[in-house]
DNA sequence: ATGCATGAGAA
DNA sequence: TCTCATGCATA
């Protein structure tokens, strides 16, 4: 069943892109993205000391499972994690055979400094490697190439390059940062995949052999959320291209085997991961409702009456905060 | 498929 | 310190 993966280190360029400030927006698919969160909203408010107070209450409402009643709603964060950046020229060369249609969404785009070249600009990408080949199906595993760089923005070098010119297999064009597009895609996406006998862990490893500039591989996980839209809109969008150029690759070639057996392992530290349980879950569940963005001192309180460690209290609520930026019911639609 | 974590880069 | 893109480990 599974497979003994190991992956190198941990090398990759985040190229990051800047972070916008995402004006206000929506505030219906807010409500359905947090409607469907496993915790109802609560209903504090944001005055009074937020000290242990508050703390206290979001606990003790976490406790008797939240019931809300209480006289007194805020309305829903304001945080949408969009904002889009195209700036490129567009190639029009969706070569992606779904049902694309144009339509404006109010995409606030908050284009800072940085934005204007920020982008992924077609890597015309004439390459041949060798698509995955085993077919076990599976989030297990599959050999790894170690491959440098992930992708992130294959904008940034590329950008001022400028390579484009030959084929643009990948354009951008406002088409490309429709979520309806997006959505599309990923579906199409996972269908050709696994009609291909490809793992999702296969996809990953194979990216790095396509060689686009600044591309590496990228784990099952990251092909996984890819294929559910359980990444950022901004990420979607900056690996779309890259996906999109695999799988053409992988289908144009097919009958090739180019296995690379990559077999390198040191073996050693495994990571252990930190399960948090269920009560705390519900509490840290319920502070983040009336607080997501808790100070380092509340995070601290936090911890010690959860007796959980600071940090993991810390990363618990970045991670929560990052999942309400997923593109799932992301609003913008 | 997801939870918790790391690291780079921006604030 | 936070955000964001990603990944290892795991259910």
């Amino acid at each position: 069943m599974m497979s003994m993966n190991s992956k190198q280190p941990h090398f990759a360029m985040h190229p990051t892109l800047p972070e916008h400030k995402y004006p206000s927006l929506h505030s219906s698919s807010e409500a359905i993205r947090r409607a469907c969160l496993p915790t109802p909203p609560l209903q504090s408010n944001l005055f009074a000391s937020l000290d242990e107070t508050l703390l206290a209450r979001a606990e003790a409402l976490a406790a008797v499972d939240i019931a809300v009643s209480q006289g007194k709603s805020h309305p829903f964060k304001p945080d949408a994690t969009y904002h889009t950046m195209n700036s490129v020229p567009c190639t029009s060369t969706s070569t992606v055979p779904l049902a694309h249609h144009h339509h404006h969404h109010h995409h606030h785009q908050a284009l800072e400094p940085g934005d204007l070249l920020d982008h992924i600009s077609s890597p015309s990408l004439a390459l041949m490697a060798g698509a995955g080949g085993a077919g076990a199906a599976g989030g297990g595993g599959g050999a790894h190439a170690g491959a440098a760089a992930a992708a992130g923005q294959v904008a940034a070098a590329s950008a001022a390059a400028a390579v484009v010119g030959a084929a643009g297999l990948a354009s951008i064009c406002d088409s490309d940062t429709d979520p309806r597009e997006l959505e599309a895609f990923a579906e199409r996406f996972k269908q050709r995949r696994i009609k291909l006998g490809v793992t999702q862990a296969d996809v990953g490893s194979a990216l790095a052999n396509l060689k686009i500039p600044g591309v590496g591989s990228l784990s099952q996980s990251t092909i996984c959320r890819f294929e559910s839209l359980t990444l950022s809109h901004n990420n979607m969008i900056a690996l779309k291209p890259i996906l999109q150029a695999w799988l053409e690759e992988a289908e144009g070639a097919q009958r090739e085997k180019m296995n690379k057996p990559e077999l390198f392992n040191g073996g050693e530290k495994k990571r252990k991961r930190t399960s948090i349980a269920a009560p705390e879950k519900r509490s840290l569940e319920a502070y983040f409702a009336v607080q997501p963005r808790p100070s380092s001192e509340k995070i601290a309180a936090i911890a010690e009456k959860l007796d959980l460690k600071k940090n993991v209290v810390r990363v618990w609520f970045c991670n929560q905060r990052q999942k309400q930026k997923r593109m799932k019911f992301s609003a913008t639609y």
